[in-house]
Formats: structure tokens, C-alpha cells, sequence
RNA sequence: GUGAUUAUGGUGUAGCGGUAGCACACGGGCUUGUGGAGCCCUUAGUCUGGGUUCAACUCCCAGUAGUCACCCCA
């Protein structure tokens, strides 16, 4: 599966870093997000799903100019109607969107959501990253509270460990309001403006795109100068310290391990005080992650038009790279599961009553895998037994005049003789 | 956007400057009221476009796509 496309016609391949999710897949992702939803609807989250497509100025000016995802990655499009859409990149703004057009500041705040789907980037594919990739997110809209904060952080955890996770570690950071963000971040152009000379060309780019960036820069000369950098901490004005040093209290209370990374900053630019990233270490190779992230987006409903501020804070999560994961434990879907029972029919008068029998199980939410289109029972059996199903229902002509099935155990031969009307009973107690 | 690497039926693979074998899978047939089967048969391939050459699947270049890494990010 893994080299499926390598010789595939590009006419009928999927679109480079978009692929087809199915099988034991599915089902894991499928998992996921049951379990996530549990997770979220415990501690009082409700679901909600926004388009796929948006107006596409609602990511450039609330994701922000500037940063790497509006720049370079994102699929804009014009409709026929004119229209200037895009697919979205992330799920925040959509959602700041909804909560804004739907008038929801009246209701009781704050206004706790989650949801999941696709979301798309252009670019290039490499391990844990498709242009097509799933996160989940919780939000919560409304309030300033730090123990908002918290508790996304602490949701999304607790997700995480549900799915198997444990080698999770926090990085956080504030960097801050419009206040005391702007005054370190002119104290930190100062800085940089300083060591100019030493500044590799990307980061002299930054400096001018989104200095905030630098900090978190992977050139080695870049480091150095970071290293002397001011931090953004100890220019957090006495709210946004106290708001910070609160969300730290809590984090501490509820056992969860963090660490305090004075140069995380963020790709997207509506961020406000808290800022976070959950880092994965792979056991074998020491390699990390990050397959959660999220933050505190105070400004973004202004940014995106509301006339008021919305404090908000959010938590999403890299489904892909949760259930691609090594530790991602098998969370298997209860809705659609993997049928549990192949269906033999033998001989023209069973077929014919077949899918009358199959209507019976469905009626009473029992999945089967059938080969309708086969006649043999040897033939069946073995697409049963390739398919590595439990049991099988065998309805033969015999059976058919009878009203019965035979339910054979494929895993010891052994089967019994049950008459339709007792079935559903019988099948309940081999489960 | 940058770099490395790869590309042969559906899948996995062989091979050679003289146009391709093999295995499995799929489909059909025989047999068959009880299992990964057997036998027979069919289908199906050199990623695309250029170049070198008498001749390219093979050598060269470009493109596309997979994988991985950088940037960035989930």
C-alpha cells in the first residue's frame, strides 16, 4: 500500500499528499474521534461542524499575513459566482466565525465546542504531514479565565492518554496582550536590530514580517542570538503574569507535565497570552512531534470582524498523527464496526429469501459481509475465512424451507441449527 | 519553496542497449451442503515527455508522483 501511487496515472491518483482512508485505518480514525467526542461531551463540550470552505479573508486576516500558512499554504479558489473562498487551514477562525454570526455572546458564557474534520495545507508531504489531515479541536469562547485554559489543555490530554499516549510533554509560553506583546516586541526588534550583521537572511526577513518568529528561528546564528534575547515573560504586564502564573497552577494541580519554552511563539498570529505545543518522543528513536497545539486568541473575533472581543482559547489535535503514531492505541469505533458475520446463501430458493434474512439482522443493528453474487459454499467459506470473520450464517435450501440458519464458529467448525425466529437471541449469546 | 532518493501487470519482484519473465491476487471454468485447496484458462506491465542510438524498459535530461529531510507546521 505504501508505494500505491508510484506508477499510478496522475489522472486517477488522488492529488499529491491526499489519500484514501480505509480498512483498519478507518477504523482507528473512526475510534478516535468517537472517543474524543466522549471525552469532550464529559466535560461539557457540544459539537459543532462549519463548512469546509470559507470566505478566505477570514484566515488572512485572522490567521494573519505573514505567517507560513496563509502565505504559502493555503488552497484559495473563486467561484463561479466570484467568490474568493478557501479551504480552511485550521479550525479556529471558522469557529469564531459561527460564534460571531450566530449572535452567541448571548448566550451563557463562556460557550465550550468541539469538533474534527479535514483541513487543508499546501505543502509538501512527509511523515505525519498530508495536505489533507484531520485535527480535532476544543474550544472554549467567551471567557478570559485562566482555568479556561486549563481545561482545554486538560481535555485534550486526557484524550491523548485515552488514545494511548505516554510520552507527552507540555511546552508553554505567554507572550502576552496588545500591550505588553507590542513593548516586548519592540524591545525585541531593538535587540535584534543590534546583532543585524549576525542575522541569517530569513530571519532579517522576519524581522521585518513577524519578528516573533526569530525566536523560535532553527538557524544556528540565529540561536546564539537568541540566547541573549529578552524573554517574553518578564515583560508580561502584572494581569497577563498573573494570568499566566494561574494557568501554571493549574496545570500543576491536575498532574499534567509541562515545561516553560520562552522561545514558542506560534505560526499563526492571533495568539494571545498562553500558547502551547504537546510534544510526542518516539521511545526508539528519540525523534519528536508535536501532535497537539493550540493557545489563547483573544483578538481574533476583532480581527475577523465582531465588534467586540471574544476571549477564547483552544486545543487541537493532529488526529493523523495520533493514530499514525506507534503508541496510538487501537480505539475501535462503536457505530461502524467490523461485521462480525459472513452470510452464506446456497442454492436459488435461499438466495431469493436472503436479503430478507439480511434485513432481519439490520433491523436489529447486527452488520454482515455477504458474497450474494457467489454460489458455492466452498467458495464462500473461504472469502469468510480470508476475511477473517468469526462466524457464519449458512442458509441453504434445507434451511430455507425450514426457516432456519445454520451459525457455524469459524474458528472451531463447530455449528448448530437455529430457527429464524429464535436467531437474533442466539447470535446475542455468542457475542 | 529547497534537497536526497525511488518509479516494471492489481500487489510483490526479476531482467537486458535488440521491446519483458516469475509469484501472488483478480476473473472464468471443472468439482463441490462445509474452509486458507487442486487442475485448466483468461486478463494485465516497463510513470509521462524529450534526447542519445540502427535500436531505449535499460543511458542522459526534464516533468509528475511516492518516501524522507529542511523551512514550516498538526
Amino acid at each position: 500500500m505504501k508505494n500505491a501511487k508510484k506508477t499510478t496515472p496522475k489522472e486517477i491518483a488522488s492529488p499529491k499528499g491526499m489519500r484514501d482512508i480505509m480498512n483498519e485505518e478507518y477504523y482507528s480514525f473512526q475510534g478516535f474521534f468517537e472517543k474524543a467526542q466522549e471525552v469532550a461531551v464529559y466535560y461539557g463540550f457540544k459539537p459543532i461542524e462549519t463548512p469546509i470552505l470559507e470566505q478566505e479573508s477570514i484566515f488572512t486576516t485572522g490567521i494573519g499575513e505573514g505567517t507560513d500558512i496563509i502565505d504559502k499554504e493555503m488552497y484559495s479558489l473563486k467561484t463561479k459566482g466570484g467568490d474568493q473562498l478557501a479551504l480552511r487551514p485550521e479550525h479556529t477562525a471558522p469557529l469564531m466565525r459561527a460564534y460571531i454570526e450566530h449572535g452567541m455572546q448571548t448566550m451563557p458564557q463562556p460557550v465550550m465546542f468541539y469538533q474534527y474534520g479535514p483541513v487543508f495545507r499546501h505543502d509538501n508531504p512527509q511523515k505525519g504531514r498530508y495536505r489533507q489531515f484531520y485535527q480535532f479541536d476544543i474550544d472554549s469562547l467567551g471567557s478570559e479565565k485562566s482555568i479556561m485554559d486549563a481545561l482545554v489543555i486538560k481535555v485534550g490530554m486526557s484524550i491523548l492518554e485515552e488514545a494511548g499516549a505516554h510520552n507527552l510533554s507540555v511546552d508553554i509560553n505567554s507572550i502576552g496582550d496588545k500591550e505588553c506583546r507590542n513593548s516586548y516586541i519592540k524591545e525585541l526588534v531593538n535587540y535584534y536590530k543590534k546583532n543585524l550583521s549576525g542575522l541569517p537572511t530569513i530571519d532579517k526577513e522576519r524581522l521585518k514580517t513577524n519578528p516573533l518568529r526569530i525566536l523560535d528561528s532553527k538557524e544556528a546564528k540565529t540561536k546564539e542570538i537568541n540566547e541573549g534575547a529578552p524573554d517574553a515573560i518578564s515583560f508580561l504586564c502584572p494581569t497577563c503574569k498573573k494570568h499566566f502564573k494561574e494557568v501554571l497552577e493549574y496545570l500543576e494541580e491536575m498532574g499534567i507535565n509541562y515545561n516553560i519554552n520562552k522561545n514558542l511563539v506560534r505560526g499563526l498570529s492571533y495568539y494571545t497570552r498562553t500558547v502551547f505545543e504537546v510534544i510526542e518522543t518516539n521511545e526508539e528513536d528519540g525523534t519528536t512531534m508535536a501532535i497537539a497545539s493550540g493557545g489563547r486568541y483573544d483578538y481574533l473575533a476583532k480581527q475577523i470582524g465582531s465588534k467586540k472581543d471574544v476571549p477564547a482559547v483552544g486545543f487541537s489535535i493532529g488526529v493523523d498523527r495520533v493514530v499514525g503514531s506507534t503508541w496510538y492505541k487501537k480505539l475501535s469505533p462503536r457505530i461502524i464496526k467490523k461485521p462480525k458475520i459472513y452470510f452464506i446463501q446456497l442454492g436459488g430458493e435461499a438466495k431469493l429469501k436472503s436479503l430478507n434474512i439480511i434485513e432481519i439482522l439490520r433491523k436489529a443493528h447486527i452488520p454482515i459481509m455477504q458474497s450474494l453474487s457467489k454460489d458455492s459454499l466452498g467458495s464462500q467459506l473461504a472469502v469468510a475465512e480470508r476475511l477473517n470473520i468469526p462466524y457464519a450464517i449458512i442458509f441453504g435450501v434445507k434451511e430455507a424451507i425450514e426457516d432456519s440458519v445454520i451459525v457455524r464458529d469459524m474458528s472451531n467448525r463447530s455449528q448448530n441449527t437455529v430457527k429464524i425466529s429464535k436467531l437474533l437471541e442466539y447470535l446475542k449469546e455468542i457475542k
